[in-house]
DNA sequence: GGAGCCAATAATGTCGACATTTTTAACTTA
DNA sequence: TAAGTTAAAAATGTCGACATTATTGGCTCC
């Protein structure tokens, strides 16, 4: 599985760069939920020693990526129902409070960005193989189509949550697709859905926008949520 | 000052223990915003070598309570009137979503905590000095009492985003009381505001609790936004 | 006198080493 | 054979040391 390319390093140290690859790793289930994660491992898939291996884990902690117990280690954060449902309905609220926030503070550069990513993401839907590096391309379009109403909210601390949660749903999704490649995207490439919102938050139709966005979260849970680990 | 006590340690290793400190140390405003953190002084303040203590601000910087630089070390987050806008409306809205969702899924053990808590909170009011020790035992108690609400909710994620925005506003909290201990509780001391947050939320009635508790959180930002710091 | 340069000092970030704890595996004993 | 015990092996968490980088202070030169 490729690269996410999600996680943006936090500096350019040898821990920032192992933070940005191990996170990756959780997120595409390189390495699996529960999987213990020794030292000897990390070590020499990383080629680092173990302090910048620390400092990226007690950063991988801090997000709920992974767990640690004393004396014992660090693991992946294990997954559940439970947390998934947790983690797609929370992410459901946020990305609603941005985007309702969005359309009451954005100028318009911010409705520029909007149509620009709408734009290349249709482009980019309309000749959707379904090979693995055109699925995680339309992702990345995806979610910076996203990423450009929700960031005229102009609230860094709701889009800090916000990445999180992505992060930790897209586990989840990257999970099953690992699983389900075949029919990968049935489930959120619905181009009429974008369209929808697209028209609800250019005419600032609050409600609108609101009800879609949450529906357009939680469309993917539903889909998702019968998946056996 | 002493310890708002409120950092639960992350495990009972050095580095588990040290950020709790540290946390500490930073929300009471013992480092002060902007603050160069040197490990020679970090090292003799908690008594720990550089591992434990780049593993806690490792985590620190997650929680957006320190910046750092490459080669340039750690410093405190600064602060600003930006941001503590911002931090305290996106926790006027979190914590608004917590009420109504724990309004829809809270049980009967979840209402007897939210009496009992009222209550403790009620007694410590009445025999209120203006001595900085009381005024940290009120503080925990009304923080014990908005999370016996919220918990009802039931959602870990919205709990985990709750905890580090209330951190996040509690420092600005703490700065300002630092230089004005004297009319030190007048902002948030008014018991009639959690009298009619307990009265809406028993009565499940999720719009006024979701008014009620959105004015509470925003009216010491609106005492505090005038601070010139 | 002030700006620019250079050496000396100090600080950061990473590694290997070590003490402590956990895990594994063999061995005894009933 | 299965459970309990003990020794060996492995893994974790922390420290001190070291290379690299940033900062300080003095010196020269204009």
């Amino acid at each position: 599985m490729p690269s996410t390319a999600t996680a943006a390093p936090g500096s350019d140290n040898s821990a920032g760069l192992v933070l940005g690859q191990l996170k990756d790793d959780i997120l595409t289930g390189f390495f699996s939920p529960g999987e213990k994660l020794k030292m000897t491992t990390l070590k020499a898939r990383y080629q680092v020693g173990v302090s910048p291996l620390r400092e990226a884990l007690s950063q991988l902690l801090v997000e709920q990526l992974v767990v640690v117990e004393n004396q014992r280690g660090f693991k992946v954060h294990p997954i559940s129902q439970a947390e998934m449902q947790d983690i797609y309905q929370t992410r459901s609220h946020i990305e609603a409070l941005c985007v309702v926030q969005a359309i009451e503070n954005g100028d318009d550069a911010w409705e520029a960005g909007i149509v620009a990513a709408a734009h290349q993401l249709k482009k980019s839907a309309s000749l959707l193989e379904q090979s693995e590096a055109d699925l995680h391309r339309w992702e990345a379009l995806h979610q910076a189509f996203h990423t450009a109403i929700a960031r005229g909210c102009q609230s860094p601390s709701l889009l800090h949550v916000r990445r999180s949660l992505y992060e930790k749903a897209s586990r989840y999704r990257n999970l099953w697709l690992k699983q389900n490649m075949i029919d990968g995207v049935v489930f959120d490439a619905n181009q009429k859905d974008h369209n929808d919102l697209v028209d609800a938050v250019l005419a600032r139709d609050s409600d609108t926008a609101e009800r879609l966005i949450k529906e357009h979260l939680l469309a993917p849970y539903r889909a998702l949520k019968n998946f056996v680990y």
